[in-house]
DNA sequence: AAAGGAACTTAGTAGCTCTAAA
DNA sequence: TTTAGAGCTACTAAGTTCCTTT
């Protein structure tokens, strides 16, 4: 399974936003072999409150729905983890599925979102087919240019001031790198040595044309004799994972460029050009991995300075003149007031005191509360409405600008490839947006400047101009061992960075968010093991081993975070091993409410059911203890994770919430989904979604419309419910022969004709019924956040193959760009 | 081994844009 | 054509994890 080197020209090629014709359709293949699979039970039995602490709730304002986003309590949910959870050793071969590579190429970030109905669909041979115009050269055209000069690119980013220079070179080929599909975990497992043998295997590989597909896409790289080894070998497949993957780690190492520049480059053997290089085995020394060879981008952009509007405010009811300076942080405050953090005493606080630092001790203002800042509110939002009233022409038009001026921001060039930059705009100054009871809202965070930004650059990549004139950067550093292009430290608390890094769609990024889930995979294989092991320890007596195990099995069962310890100048908030006494409260038999604040301060609310020797060892723990105590307090996430490494390489707390996040989707898919239209099997795929949406525990607030929208369709499930009663009469009538009552008695509607329209009428009253169901429950879950993060993308590409369901159904555009890696996935792929 | 530093992933929301119903 | 609201993107806060230093 997983593990083994693999490098292929057509998987990964990453576009941009480019625009062309042609749909997706993924097509059947041969039946996908059902697999018994069985995911653990992590039903959530509950609630989804909208409960961020208080300010979420408080609504925004005057326009508050005033709805209590009640908190249901939650069910109980009997858990019974019956089976073991790994059956994968008999996943049968695939049929020689041959995908079309080619064509698949140019797909991601081409595709023109069209739906299925719009265009029959071809007869296809293949699994999946993607009709792509040629993108258009608008990015990702520049040269190949063999040494890949970083100022040759320079030019193509935007520096150096004649564009025609680079007209000069013929030759202009999309240079798209394949994501470097180095295999899982050896990221985290820094060290492997690079063999001579990983070294031939590698050149081998690089020259070898990629063969159809036998097994499951991690094998679809490899060169033939490896997979046929391989598959020869497939019954001891899960025993012989780690040697897999300590070899796959090996071999893919120093991460290929692809194929056609592979063989290039043999053929031009001894060059010393930073691409060769990148060809060359890592040598691994020990320290930090090597990210990238070379470097190439603009540095950041920095928000414009501030513009005084003069807009007075009062004090005292009189006018007040205000610097600049002042008026700036005047202006931020003014304009939150229709948030919840005007009600947050901390928040007001926070602002007063920095903004008194800048008015003076000896300012006319000498408090907030006999400000009012109503003028310069007003002031802001008239420019809203002026904003919106442009003509679109006019927005249009500064849109453009806008573009113009940060298309050279937006790129970077990594190992000669060109791709996006993420976020390249440096945050603006404003007050701080903590969440929660966070003690540091309101305060300012003051405006970033070049001397506070360190670049990371290539050695011989230009260093970028900075922008601000008379100015310059912190620091130039040249680390290619980090991905991140610039950091500068945050204002709001010194200790942290804010990081510059690519987007998404970077193969950078895919690599990584690739070795995720290949790691979650894993611990497929390991996690019978695992759970064994922590049931064996409920009852040790090693109070830290019982701990380790309880925590493990919370973290299993519920998909809880590590929980990390916190200072005091963060908000309130714990994860698994920071559970205080009072969060956790056992209900006999055997029964555990949960009640804390986690991440972003989201209320997790939940009651379970768990094994007996789980609540006898809570009770234990909580024995002799004061509320605000730790619940394991003999444990912390580093010794949670040191020994969760023991029992499986690489693994970490966060791995079993990928793992069962996916695993649960991939399951629900395979079980639930039955033959139908498309729109049934986005249905299938929304609930499985959401099962894991609430597991992660991932919420949103309920939005501000949703009574209102609730009502209107109540209404119209009344009226349809009206005509339907109506409709009725008439067919009573009509069978007797009376005269129809309604309206349009003009023409005589015969019985058949009446039922026919009783029948559509009861079906559309059906689909807004379940339309307000999905609404009611979904209007606290947040889909997107287990879609972007949690869910292996291959199981849903996959699914969408072998159901027909065109992909761009469930990923929207960029996360077609995030997941190209996981496009070209075989149709039989099962997490 | 505890604390702190560094780097990266995960998270909800504001405010936009797109789409379809009125 | 207008507008409600669904959907998306950008933004940046808040986590986790690994590594280094004390």
């Amino acid at each position: 399974m997983a593990v083994e080197a693999s490098n292929k020209p057509n998987v990964s090629d990453r576009f941009d936003d480019d625009d062309s014709d042609g749909p997706i359709y993924f097509k059947r293949s041969s039946t996908a072999p059902k697999k018994s699979q069985l995911s653990p039970e992590v039903r959530k039995s509950t609630s989804h409150g909208n409960d961020r602490q208080s300010y979420k709730q408080a609504s925004d304002g005057p326009c508050s729905n005033g709805q209590s986003s009640s908190v249901q309590k939650g069910k109980i949910v009997p858990s019974s983890r019956a089976s073991p959870t790994n059956s994968y050793v008999g996943r049968s071969k695939a049929s020689t599925s041959n995908i079309k590579t080619s064509s698949l190429k140019s797909s991601v970030g081409n595709l023109k979102v069209s739906p299925l109905e719009d265009k029959p669909k071809p007869r296809l041979e293949e699994n999946m087919v993607i009709n792509v115009k040629e993108e258009n050269n608008k990015i990702n055209h520049f040269e190949e240019c063999e040494d890949n000069k970083d100022n040759q690119i320079q030019k193509d980013l935007g520096h150096g001031s004649s564009a025609n220079n680079k007209q000069e070179r013929p030759s202009t080929l999309s240079v798209k790198r394949p994501l470097e599909q180095t295999d899982s975990l050896h990221s985290s497992m820094k060290k492997s040595k690079l063999s001579e043998h990983a070294a031939s295997v590698k050149t081998k590989q690089a020259s070898v044309k990629p063969e159809p597909k036998a097994d499951d896409d991690d094998d679809d790289n490899l060169p033939l004799v490896h997979r046929m080894k391989k598959s020869s070998a497939s019954e001891a497949k899960s025993s012989s994972t780690k040697k897999n993957l300590t070899k796959a780690t090996e071999v893919n190492k120093a991460g290929l460029p692809s194929f056609k520049k592979q063989a290039k480059k043999l053929k031009k053997s001894g060059s010393d050009s930073e691409y060769c290089k990148s060809t060359k085995l890592t040598p691994s020394s020990g320290d930090g991995q090597k990210k990238w060879t070379t470097l190439v981008h603009n540095g950041v952009i920095f928000p414009p300075p501030y513009q005084p509007h003069g807009v007075k405010m009062l004090y005292k009811g009189k006018t007040v003149d205000l610097t600049p300076e002042q008026e700036e942080v005047a202006t931020m405050y003014a304009v939150m007031r229709d948030t919840d953090y005007m009600q947050k005493d901390t928040f007001k606080n926070n602002f007063w005191n920095d903004w008194r630092k800048l008015l003076g001790r000896n300012h006319v203002i000498q408090n907030l509360k006999d400000c009012d800042f109503t003028p310069i509110y007003d002031w802001y939002q008239s420019e809203k409405e002026k904003k919106k009233q442009m003509s679109s022409e006019e927005k249009k038009a500064l849109k453009e600008e806008k573009v113009k001026q940060e298309e050279k921001y937006m790129w970077a060039i990594v190992d000669g490839v060109k791709e996006k930059v993420g976020n390249f705009r440096v945050e603006p100054p404003g007050l701080f947006r903590g969440r929660g009871e966070h003690p540091k809202m309101g305060k300012l965070k003051r405006r970033i400047r070049p001397s506070d930004i360190t670049i990371n650059i290539g050695k011989d990549a230009p260093i970028p101009e900075c922008p601000i004139p008379g100015e310059r950067w912190k620091e130039i550093r040249h680390d290619n061992t980090v991905t991140w292009l610039a950091f500068w430290n945050d204002p709001i608390n010194p200790k942290l960075f804010k990081y510059v890094f690519m987007a998404a769609s970077s193969s950078l990024k895919g690599q990584s968010d690739k070795e995720k889930y290949e790691k979650a995979r894993m611990l497929k294989d390991y996690i019978e093991n695992i759970r064994a092991t922590y049931t064996k320890n409920f009852t040790s007596k090693d109070i830290t081993k019982q701990q380790i195990a309880v925590a493990t099995y919370l973290i299993d069962k519920l998909a809880l975070r590590a929980g990390n310890e916190k200072d005091d100048d963060e908000a309130d908030t714990v994860g698994c091993c920071t559970l205080k006494v009072e969060n956790v409260k056992a209900k006999p038999p055997n029964y555990l409410e949960f009640n804390f604040l986690g991440k972003d301060s989201i209320k997790y609310e939940n009651t379970v059911a768990v094994e007996q020797p789980v609540y006898n060892a809570i009770l234990k723990f909580q024995k002799d203890k004061q509320p605000g105590d730790d619940l394991f307090d003999k444990l912390d996430t580093s010794k949670l994770n040191t020994h969760l490494k023991e029992l499986m390489p690489g693994l970490t707390a966060k791995v079993f919430r990928t793992f069962n996040a996916s695993i649960t989707l991939d399951d629900k898919l395979n079980t639930d989904t039955k033959d139908g239209d498309v729109g049934d099997k986005i249905g299938v795929y929304q609930t499985a979604n959401k099962e894991v949406a609430i597991i992660c525990n991932h919420q949103r607030s309920v939005s501000k419309s949703h009574t209102a929208q609730m009502s209107r369709l109540n209404e119209k499930i009344d009226e349809l419910k009206g005509v339907l009663k109506e409709l009725k009469q008439d067919l009573d009538r009509a069978k007797k022969g009376k005269p129809l009552k309604s309206a349009d008695g003009k023409r005589k509607k015969t019985p058949e004709a009446i039922e026919n329209k009783i029948n559509q009428t009861s079906l559309k009253i059906d689909k807004m019924e379940r339309d307000k169901h999905t609404k009611e429950e979904l209007k606290t879950v947040a889909l997107g956040t287990s879609k972007i993060n949690y869910l292996d993308p291959r199981i849903t590409v996959a699914w969408c193959k072998r159901h027909e369901v065109p992909i761009e159904k469930i990923f929207n555009k960029s996360l077609l760009a995030k997941f190209s890696w996981a496009m070209d996935v075989d149709p039989d792929f099962r997490f």
